[in-house]
RNA sequence: GCGCCCGUAGCUCAGUAGGAUAGAGCACCGGUUUCCUAAACCGGGGGUCACAAGUUCGAAUCUUGUCGGGCGUACCA
């Protein structure tokens, strides 16, 4: 089923067409703004109206007169400048209702009648280097879009572009020989001799290449020392590659563990790094100075995009290969973006990096549609903000470094797990474990899920993990008394299976049924919207209020005690709200669920 | 300097094509438990939507300007 305010857009902008006589009109359909409007309500008359210079309420009049909505809702109001309110009849929302509970798999909601190849290009850690709190939101806000993206019918392809052949390489290698930890070709001149770096850790990397960032900031010669390693590595070097491998091999592993950890589905498969298009590189640059968009400024090879200016207010340049030769992630993209229309067959190719890079990709995205290797509109950006400490700036540790985001991860599931020792003391451990890990977890991606994506917000443990507010453990919480009552049933002899099986009937009487119900049936508005934008906040917002309704209503409404002409009515609503729940939460945003907390 | 983004309740933030009296949560005040998990629920106060002008039936939303903040701006990603 479409959902209903589609289904009302339709119709509606079909009758201001015909009673404007105007091809395409919108009846722009909202949630009303206050329930005593009803529940939805129309906005586009007052356009129209405007437009083609009649009197709003009038018009909205011969709209109502022609309109036949009547098995969705009750009899139109007009309102106020010219709205109408719609308001749906309790025999629809129990229709709805019933047709979501028979389609157990999807919930009633209507695949996309165009499914698109879309490659998602998200979280891209690089290697010699733990994953940490800056790979945080492209790798769940990635994982929640292609879960959404797959679950609307769409073939979605999931690209890890990982940093695995820039410089921090060569200054890992710098840095092994300087310590004479490792040395390369003239010291090991037989292949037997080569050690197999298998004892090179990736905190070995990561102490190595942090050493070497200061240096390099401060003393050129080593700057310049570190590039030669770096081009060593690029030009075929065995010796370097060995390092490379090992360096590689242990940080994918890492990331792996990481991304079970926070239920992301990227693994092997998705793993396309910069290092697997550095045979295009040349050919990229060489294509673009056939066709005469890449010019030589400043000894650097450079395309210069109409529609961006530099300081001067002359052409900025998209820099594709520097004066010394190097490539750079500007090629990288070029060579990625033609990968992944030729080979991967994409429609459309969304990039998830953090909103700093926004001029990066516009560039990138004229340049890849001037060069004729993508379409107009295929290349979208998906930005997001930065994660903030408490005083407002990128989030660090003290000493200023990176929070890593196994680190912070741990102390997450470490809070969860105090809180279920001070709640629920009497759980085996075992149990409580796995509660502080879907709560810890869950709190950190549904924090970051519930924010705007396109804004910066500041992390608090504290208010991620709080019961109240919009925060997993609410959710889950509710999830779990929902659990309760289907345990307690049968203590009280209450077969859920029987009374729910072939439901024909509902009985929504009390107030509180009733908003939970309307809700129910528009879970498949609130995930159209979150796809349509790439924001998972409207999907967040929908569960949250859906489990503020379903709260209400537990208050409200005793369940198994119910009277038995209400009783299937109420365990279907709790059945369709934990599974809704559960499908939102585990399906599409990665959270876990768990039974009792 | 130029470009992009932002400024909404004490705090953290929603506000999805310009719609009706601007919404949540936290914090604050008051209430609810012989009853399915009170990690909950119900009620209350709290706003010049940074400021100013404009566009119109109507502006937090669009335009212009001012102030304040963030980010970016030729060889990092």
């Amino acid at each position: 089923m479409k959902p209903v305010i589609e289904i009302l857009e339709d119709r509606i902008s079909a009758v201001m067409s015909e009673v404007a006589g105007q091809e395409k009109c919108s009846a722009i359909i909202k949630q009303a703004s206050d329930p005593k409007f009803g529940d939805y309500q129309v906005n586009g008359v007052m356009a129209l109206a405007k437009q083609i210079k009649t009197n709003p309420r009038k018009l909205a009049e011969q709209v109502v007169e022609k309109l036949d909505i009547s098995d969705i809702c009750e009899f139109p109001e007009i309102a106020g400048p010219g709205f109408i309110n719609l308001r749906l009849k309790p025999e629809f929302i129990a229709r709805g209702l019933l047709e979501i509970n028979k389609d157990t798999e999807n919930f009633a909601v209507e695949k996309t009648t165009g499914p698109k190849n879309i490659v998602v290009d998200f979280s891209g850690p690089n290697i010699a280097k733990q994953m940490h709190v800056g790979h945080l939101r492209s790798t769940i806000i990635g994982d929640c879009i292609c879960r959404m993206l797959k679950f609307l019918g769409h073939n979605v392809i999931p690209q890890n572009h990982i940093g695995d052949w820039g410089l921090q390489m060569g200054m890992v290698i710098y840095a092994l020989e300087k310590e004479a930890k490792w040395t390369t070709e003239d010291k090991f001149p037989n292949i037997e001799n080569i050690p197999d770096a298998s004892d090179l850790s990736l905190e070995e990397f990561e102490r190595l290449y942090k050493k070497v960032t200061k240096l390099v900031e401060t003393d050129p010669e080593i700057s310049k020392e570190v590039k030669a390693y770096t081009v060593a590595l690029h030009s075929g070097d065995k010796w370097t590659k060995i390092i490379w491998d090992r360096a590689r091999k242990i940080s994918l592993e890492q990331c792996y563990k990481m991304y079970k950890r926070l239920k992301v589905n990227l693994n092997n498969n998705h793993t396309h790094g910069e290092s697997s298009y550095k045979d295009d590189l040349s050919k990229v640059v060489d294509d673009l100075k056939e066709k005469g968009f890449a010019i030589e400024s400043d000894d650097a090879i450079c395309v210069f995009p109409e529609g961006f200016k530099n300081k001067e207010g002359d052409r900025l340049p998209f820099i594709i290969q520097k004066s010394d030769g190097a490539y750079l992630y500007a090629t990288t993209d070029l060579a990625a973006i033609r990968y992944r229309v030729n080979k991967l067959k994409a429609n459309m190719i969304l990039y998830v990096t953090d909103a700093r890079q926004k001029l990066h990709f516009e560039m990138l995205f004229a340049v890849a549609e001037l060069a004729g290797w993508a379409k107009k509109n295929m290349l979208h950006h998906v930005m997001f903000g930065s994660v903030l400490g408490e005083n407002g700036q990128p989030l660090k540790t003290r000493s200023g470094e990176n929070v890593k985001l196994k680190e912070l991860l741990d102390e997450a599931v470490e809070r969860a797990k105090a809180v279920v020792e001070q709640k629920n003391p009497e759980l085996s451990q075992n149990e409580k474990d796995k509660i502080a890990q879907a709560v810890g977890i869950g709190a950190v991606k549904y924090a970051d899920y519930s924010n705007n994506r396109t804004s910066d917000y500041v992390f608090s443990f504290d208010k991620m993990l709080a019961m109240e507010g919009n925060t997993a453990p609410y959710m889950q919480y509710a999830y779990a008394r929902i659990k309760s009552i289907e345990r307690k049933a049968q203590i009280k002899d209450v077969d859920i299976k029987t009374e729910l099986k072939d439901i024909e009937n509902l009985n929504l009487s009390d107030p509180s049924e009733i908003e939970l119900a309307k809700h129910l049936v528009r879970y498949s508005e609130a995930i159209q919207s979150a796809v349509s934008d790439f924001k998972p906040n409207y999907l967040t917002s929908y569960l949250y209020e859906l489990a503020q309704k379903f709260s209400t209503f537990y208050t409200s409404c005793p369940v198994l005690k119910a009277e038995p002409e209400q009783r299937p009515t109420r365990l279907l609503l709790c059945d369709l709200t934990a599974r809704t729940i559960k499908h939102g939460l585990t399906e599409l945003l990665g959270i876990e669920v768990v039974e009792q907390m």
